[in-house]
DNA sequence: GAGTGGTCTAGACCACCAT
DNA sequence: TGGTGGTCTAGACCACTCG
């Protein structure tokens, strides 16, 4: 945590509060730049870039000529980044356990090394996870990364959150790119499920990115459809 | 169509035609703000504007101390806005019909008076669609919007793209939050596609919101599994 | 130390909106 | 007409990266 915060920061910190406090009511407008500006004796640039911010992040919304507004909440509060299943687990309170089931450095299958844009000599990690929220199976997980970017992963960093370790290892994802099907449970599955091959499955395949727009991760989740469901919220 | 292009969008055409055009390639340094400011005779914060747009983009990303560079152009096609039905059909070069099923005003169900935010009396129209990809049936949809917000809305609006009626009207989603699952194929549906009761369907439940967080629309829709996947990029 | 992007200033003119 | 946000200037100092 930084213990300076810019001006604009500042302002943004505080809007922020006022709205999720209350003071500031949906649809309600806001102070003008100019007012805002002499309110935090900081020039007008400096509030514009607070503004701005708040604007992308779906808290206000501007029209020109009239003036700045505070967004219905509704939408701020489910305006979420990518997050794994980790941390969508933990969001509803539930318990999580990954089981290894596969863990391999293979030559990679034609589609994932077309998705991570790998070289022809390099190898992959194929990681298969059966993971849990509160100990029921919910998502079959098979999970590709180059070798070359991980040499020294291990098993054990697979039983707990890949981004956990991508985090601390200060890689961050910084896009996605994700398709996603209705399928019925693959043959393979129908064991860990316990289910018949007739019922519905979410199938998402996922190409995680750096800021740069390098492949990092490509993963194929195969999710439980009457226990999951996908939710998000879209600029 | 604008005639006069600002300063900082006349910046950004110019990288982005570079980016698309190869002259610039995937994780290349292009000039610094300082360079860019003489070669085009504005001030850095004007340069920084359009470096700034091309970031949130996802054309450039930036380091601080070292440069603004070129992501991979992977993404940058990929990254897209809201679309609806016709506009995905129109990309992959399909012909798109819409049958209208049904087209009546009600009084809500209650999980859309509550999506749409409505008032006790209120009413919304229903409109049940669907529609056809090159003649195939892909899209089982049923629509709803407030009757207060589309008084004159007729048939025909439906028949065509929706969302061209939202843009003819100066409308604009601005944001979009939706549900997605995987279900099997439901019962009132099936005479519509000739399948059985156990074909996948991706079931998205989707509002539709103004920049300002309120909502307009709410869409139920069914999309027939094997024809169908959503490929989304998300920062 | 030189170069980069990040923050910030104190002005200016414009287009849009309401009255 | 007065207030709003949108664009733009010509400077400044800072923090970070790299050689």
């Amino acid at each position: 945590m930084k213990n300076v915060l810019n001006f604009y920061e500042k302002i943004e910190n505080d809007i922020k509060n006022r709205i999720l406090s209350g003071e500031l009511k949906p649809l309600q407008q806001i102070e003008g730049e100019n007012t805002l500006k002499e309110m935090y004796k900081v020039s007008r640039m400096t509030v514009r870039q607070a503004l701005n911010n708040l604007v992308n992040s779906g808290y206000l919304y501007r029209h020109k000529g009239k003036g700045t507004f505070v967004c219905n909440t509704k939408i701020e509060k489910q305006l979420r980044g990518l997050i794994g299943f980790t941390q969508t687990m933990n969001l509803y309170n539930k318990t999580v356990r990954n089981e290894i089931i596969k863990f391999s450095l293979i030559n990679p299958p034609e589609q994932v090394a077309v998705n991570l844009m790998l070289e022809d000599d390099d190898k992959v990690f194929e990681v298969h996870r059966l993971r849990y929220g509160n100990e029921e199976p919910i998502l079959y997980e098979k999970l590709y990364i180059s070798y070359k970017q991980f040499k020294n992963i291990s098993v054990q960093d697979f039983e707990n959150s890949f981004y956990s370790y991508l985090a601390e290892k200060n890689m961050k994802i910084g896009f996605g790119s994700q398709k996603i099907d209705s399928i019925k449970c693959p043959k393979d599955l129908i064991p860990y499920f316990k289910c018949d091959g007739n019922e519905p499955f979410l199938c998402v395949k996922f190409i995680g990115y750096l800021d740069d727009g390098r492949p990092v991760e490509y993963t194929e989740s195969f999710y439980l459809g009457s226990k999951y469901s996908f939710v998000q919220t879209i600029k």
